[in-house]
DNA sequence: CTCGATCCCTGGACGC
DNA sequence: TGCGTCCAGGGATCGA
């Protein structure tokens, strides 16, 4: 659930409480989404967090290389290097007081050298993590799309035309661009008007910049607001992001269209559930909609 | 190239 | 109350 705008938050958050903190130790809890657990144990230690990024749904903590003590460290420490970090659907990562207890499924524990641990809990483990110099981690991002934060017109249309995919599975799909996931794929289409099941390459040039432009408004806006708390996504300090109040077409079967008062309507697209309002994202011919659940058919809205 | 299916994993919602 | 089942979904992978 982590997307665009929720890793750009919880990026922001991490800057503010652990720049320029070294890592005095590291210590594992399960290690199955950790590319080579070996090598955080190896190299962490000594490294001190000199910068944080955001590639997509990537964070990047930039390390410094390791504090010598006088000789050159023969591990390969003496390069600066990164921790990669991806979210998944379920992971934290903050500071705590390294005498606090440990949550319940917190995997890494980074103790800082003022007496703080970094932790990442994710109960889940469809997150990752992955030490990486600076060869393996360019070439890492190689194979990433564009930032939808600043994809110009062209670019974008470049990268839809041509292509025979829905457009919501291009939108998903972090070699197109990265960050975007699913609620802020349905949230841009619906105020673009484009049903989720049409094809990018049928896109017309208008619709393709309204659907870039709206996109960009909308994670703009999301960022402000720190990000949609569905589940349970928390920022670096433990707070709730608000955008999910915002959300006009995601999560809200069964409701109301704010724009046309029709249905929201639930159906799949590129192997996810994904909201429409059927009056305003008129379908392509032979779409499945799935029949409203029960429980959903009324309710406020 | 693109699709769907399957797997990973746990917690929460739901039905009986 | 409890138990079983389904679903959430980012990403990797595999076969069609």
């Amino acid at each position: 659930m982590p997307e665009l705008p929720e890793v750009e938050t919880v990026a922001r958050g991490l800057r503010r409480v652990i720049l320029g903190r070294r890592i005095v130790s590291v210590s594992l809890g399960k290690t199955d989404f950790i590319d080579d657990p070996a090598a955080l144990e190896e190299h962490l230690p000594g490294r001190q967090i000199e910068a944080v990024e955001r590639y997509g749904k990537f964070m990047l903590l930039r390390l410094s290389a390791a504090a010598s003590a006088g000789r050159i460290p023969s591990n390969g420490d003496a390069v600066p290097a990164s921790l990669l970090v991806h979210l998944g659907m379920t992971g934290q990562i903050a500071p705590s007081p390294a005498e606090q207890p440990r949550e319940k499924h917190t995997h890494v524990c980074l103790l800082l050298d003022d007496g703080r641990e970094l932790r990442y809990v994710d109960a889940r483990r469809f997150g990752r993590i992955a030490y990486l110099t600076e060869a393996p981690l360019a070439e890492e991002l190689l194979g990433f799309g564009a930032d939808p934060l600043e994809v110009s017109t062209e670019e974008f249309a470049s990268r839809i035309r041509g292509r025979r995919a829905r457009i919501k599975a291009l939108l998903l799909d972090q070699s197109v661009l990265r960050g975007v996931g699913n609620i802020y794929a349905d949230e841009s289409l619906w105020r673009a008007k484009i049903h989720p099941a049409r094809l990018g390459g049928r896109l017309n040039a208008k619709q393709a910049e309204t659907l870039r432009r709206v996109l960009q408004e909308i994670l703009q806006k999301a960022i402000v607001m720190r990000g949609s708390s569905i589940s349970d996504f928390l920022d670096a300090e433990g707070e709730p992001g608000e955008y999910q109040r915002h959300h006009r077409a995601y999560g809200r079967e069964g409701k109301g269209c704010y724009r046309c008062k029709a249905t929201i309507r639930r159906g799949i697209v590129a192997g996810r559930s994904s909201y429409f309002c059927p009056k305003c994202q008129p379908a392509p011919r032979g779409f499945a909609v799935l029949p409203l659940p029960r429980a959903k058919r009324k309710r406020d809205n």
